[in-house]
DNA sequence: TTAGTCATGTAATTGGTTACATGATTCG
DNA sequence: CGAATCATGTAACCAATTACATGACTAA
């Protein structure tokens, strides 16, 4: 966050919030003792920028920061497996509420497909506010509007696919009983 | 994972790292703890099914349990986002790296593509497995199945979407350097 | 006989969240 | 003048991982 310009934590957390909220958030109680952390460690440095009485201190990359993170971006993501709910909950929709599996997974759909549209309407304003006026705040909107679109695009896929699932469950019931063997 | 059967805590964990591995794992240190719990809560009872010297529990769903199971599957998924760290990096490729953001999102997507095609040989591997025979081991593998092929077509989508957004990315530098204001 | 797997569990640590606490400034 | 927002931080808590510890049984 303090690559492309320096912040304070205030600003980062808006910053997260606005752009990064769908695939990473943060929180001030992990935000402000990061910030002391990295300071300790000499990644970043902390500037005075209160205005008046209200204290306020941005911090900025060190040259040893810059190096830092080049060295995170250069390496691949470790692999924290994904947690998804939704998934799982269908996963067991057979064996705890067969009945209602694809009627769950309709709604799973409905969900991704709310996303999908949510996130659109948050790409749009975006799209239009970056059109008039260029600058550093055009190029932030830059990356925002990538990592959106991609998104919109899984939000869509994952509907979709919920969409086809509880098509085969529902067929699956169909066959159940005329297959009739408990 | 007690409601297609009853099992002990190392069985849940065979079946967790087989099955439901890429969108859901769990340790020994969060499963025994959390058996305990269920059943101090009364929504599990533990049989012992010790052979031998070799002491097991087996849990199964008490009717309480059953009730709280089919709950928790009624219930909309609560959100907890999700964190991507291949697409945070991405998202930060251009301000830390901007020559080799393209080729970090090529890099993104070749692992993406070698997990499309791990997931797609565990699919086929269950595939084989489960056309001979039929029973309770078969109603396992068509939910594994059905979340594997959401694993592949996932991870597909993300391959692609990463190839795209390096080639957007590759013309953004050539038009940076033509447009060459810094 | 020894490596592998079956089987259970705890302690220390990590990486966060939520709620709380404080105070300045600005805008309607 | 009060509500919203700017701005920083801590304490308690929570969910989960990693590493450790133990021991039985089984197959090469």
């Amino acid at each position: 966050m303090l690559a492309a310009r320096p912040r304070s934590g205030y600003e980062i957390k808006q910053l997260v919030d606005t752009s990064a909220r769908f695939f990473w958030a943060a929180s001030y109680g992990q935000i402000y003792p990061e910030l002391k952390k990295l300071e300790t460690a000499g990644l970043i440095a902390g500037d005075d920028s209160s205005r008046g009485a209200r204290q306020s201190t941005t911090f900025r990359l060190t040259a040893e920061g810059k190096r830092a993170a080049r060295e995170w971006i250069r390496k691949p993501p470790e692999v924290l497996e994904t947690r998804d709910e939704g998934l799982l909950k269908l996963f067991f929709a057979g064996s705890i509420d067969p009945k209602r599996a694809a009627e769950i997974a309709r709604e799973r759909a409905a969900i991704s497909r709310a996303k999908a549209e949510q996130l659109r309407g948050i790409a749009d304003a975006l799209d239009e506010a970056g059109q008039p006026s260029e600058g550093p705040a055009a190029q932030a909107d830059a990356g925002s509007l990538t990592v959106l679109r991609y998104g919109i695009e899984m939000s869509e896929l994952a509907a979709q696919w919920f969409e086809d699932a509880a098509d085969d469950l529902e067929k699956q019931t169909i066959s159940a009983r005329v297959g009739a063997r408990g």
